[in-house]
DNA sequence: CTGTTAGCGCTTTCAC
DNA sequence: GTGAAAGCGCTAACAG
């Protein structure tokens, strides 16, 4: 009875085993792989048979090293998976950088700034040729040249602050503006704005493009009726009661996000005051839910492909100084209503009807 | 992996610069860093003063090739990253490997198998420490030991097929048997199913659990209400509307996945038949849309987290050979009505109950 | 045409 | 307590 020896933890073989096995150096094998011309197909084709015997696969890990390279690996750090923008965000990175051989390291901050500091540290100590992030909070000096090392860094959805970076902001000023300026044009006046934390810059922008509708409109602000929040829809969900229920409630609110607009959807689905809703992002079923509604939207996988070229531009810039670039991606207004069109018989009853 | 050459020469500091100026060897800084109780104080002192004076930042890759270990990551295949099926996994399964110092690199196959294949080549050439996979289709024969040297797999929502794995499966029989049960309870006869290709083990799984449920209530399946295809909102309304517009129309369906769902949604919204509505997947505002809907949800989630437990103890076991594991995730039903609760009277007319 | 040498940045081993 | 040497798997540079 042969000791079959348990075959543990099998090694993977290097390419030290292909050229033993083909009989040449290590060399012969490292330029068969790269079809180098010089060598003969004899000798290639024994190597080649070698290699598929073994099922040799190179360790990019030890070739990186060697090359001078890093992981191959593009670092996204993103606050909440759970939120479609980020997944739409990491869909159009992976599709620019994988044309260029790479990959996407994946990390979630989940909001949490100090977590985020110890996570960029790490995709830098796995030496990631690059990173891309929508930073939490408004301290970035951890993303600065200095701790980062020279390693490239993409702002998203929120421009550097402190230090100078690529980014790739949405036009949440514009569109916010648009469409409050649409619930003002149906004869809207007390309008809420259900907002993000005012430190959050995408927050302080879309309540800047309210405002600013709101000053054109020649309407005034009413402090009551502005309330800044986490982004979270039971939280939203209750704000909106509580404006739902004041003496004078607004006829229409803007929801600074998907979140809150869901919330604000389900304040408002109660029965109550009839109110109309505006608000940032698209989501799914926005035409079915038969409400009368208008919806900001951006294609968030562009954004992240504009995120990467940026990235990648700067990667291939090998140490060259470009200067710091800004790119706005445009956004643009849907507007959904009831299939019979009985918008404001149903739902704006303070504009026509009781 | 062979792409355009990345040349990114950056200027990080080595340990050879850190001793050189701490006046100590690269061994010192070392065992500095790994809090080594034979360096004194003052020595460790000098140099964790050089650490910082050049923000040092080792160099994991050179690491973990020394230590024989791979990349410090774990490989995720998935399909289609819009899908918020595929996110939620990635979330449950960063959580988990995140505790063991791990990342995850995110891949994307778009429903492709040859990219599939080429992509875990490629994660494989990376040296991840293990994969999980949603595969494409049924040939699983690139997932095998052969190919993968031995690098553990796990399958999530696909069992493997001609080799042996751990997997982690939603229960889409028990799920689907269920919520066509609870169609067949409120009197329905003429059911549809818009299902999924059935060459998708969920596909076949859900078909299963929906012809059990007739079978059990001894309705016969009419195969004029059984359709299959990719999923895909579009085609999933034009084949619903195509039931409706059948002589004797279905008065209810089951469809076999959140994109069939939205799309049986679309066209059940405009005038036709009633029609009630069940199907997989959970979806956000299933509640709020005011109509009758029974739906199967998961914990997306918890199924991410426990692939990358099986994962892990595979990654650790180091060889060991454990026997191949399947979990099964559990389903519920939940049933969402018009807040009225006219259920019927809105919108199942032919039905004469309560 | 193919092989040898050296070294990427780190850690294991052994010497002092 | 600290350092020198060797090598993880690969490839650039130079031999032959």
């Amino acid at each position: 009875m042969t000791a079959t020896p348990l075959r543990a933890k099998r090694a993977v073989p290097t390419m030290r085993d292909v050229a033993a096995l083909a009989g040449v150096s290590t060399m012969t094998v490292s330029r068969t792989l790269h079809d180098d011309p010089r060598i003969t197909d004899e000798t290639k084709q024994r190597v080649r048979v070698a290699l598929s015997e073994l099922r040799y696969v190179r360790n990019d890990t030890a070739r990186n090293l060697r090359i001078g390279r890093g992981a191959g690996a593009v670092g996204l750090v993103v606050g909440n998976l759970a939120n479609p923008f980020y997944s739409q965000l990491a869909l159009g990175i992976g599709e620019v950088v994988e044309q260029y051989g790479l990959t996407v390291m994946l990390v979630h901050a989940s909001g949490d700034h100090n977590r985020e500091v110890r996570l960029v540290a790490d995709l830098l100590s796995r030496r990631v040729e690059g990173i891309v992030i929508a930073p939490e909070g408004d301290d970035h000096r951890h993303l600065g040249p200095g701790p980062m090392h020279g390693t490239p860094v993409v702002f998203v959805a929120r421009p550097p602050s402190g230090i100078s970076a690529d980014c790739v902001l949405v036009d949440d000023f514009a569109g916010t503006k648009d469409a409050t300026g649409r619930l003002i044009a149906r004869g809207h006046t007390n309008i809420a704005f259900v907002g993000l934390p005012p430190t959050v810059w995408s927050g302080a922008e879309r309540f800047r493009g309210f405002a600013a509708a709101m000053a054109d409109a020649q309407l005034r602000l009413n402090k009551r009726y502005v309330r800044y929040q986490q982004s979270d829809v039971m939280a939203a969900e209750r704000t909106v009661r509580s404006l739902l229920s004041l003496a004078k409630p607004p006829t229409a609110l803007f929801a600074a996000n998907n979140r809150n607009m869901i919330g604000a959807l389900r304040a408002a689905s109660d029965a109550g005051p009839p109110i109309a809703l505006a608000g940032f992002d698209a989501f799914e079923l926005a035409d079915m839910l038969g409400l009368p509604l208008i919806v900001v939207s951006y294609d968030a996988v562009d954004l992240g492909r504009q995120a990467a070229r940026l990235l990648l531009e700067r990667v291939n810039a090998d140490g060259a100084k470009l200067p710091a670039r800004r790119v706005i991606v445009p956004t643009w207004v849907a507007e959904y209503g009831p299939p019979g069109g009985q918008y404001h018989l149903l739902h704006l009853p303070r504009l026509s009807r009781d």
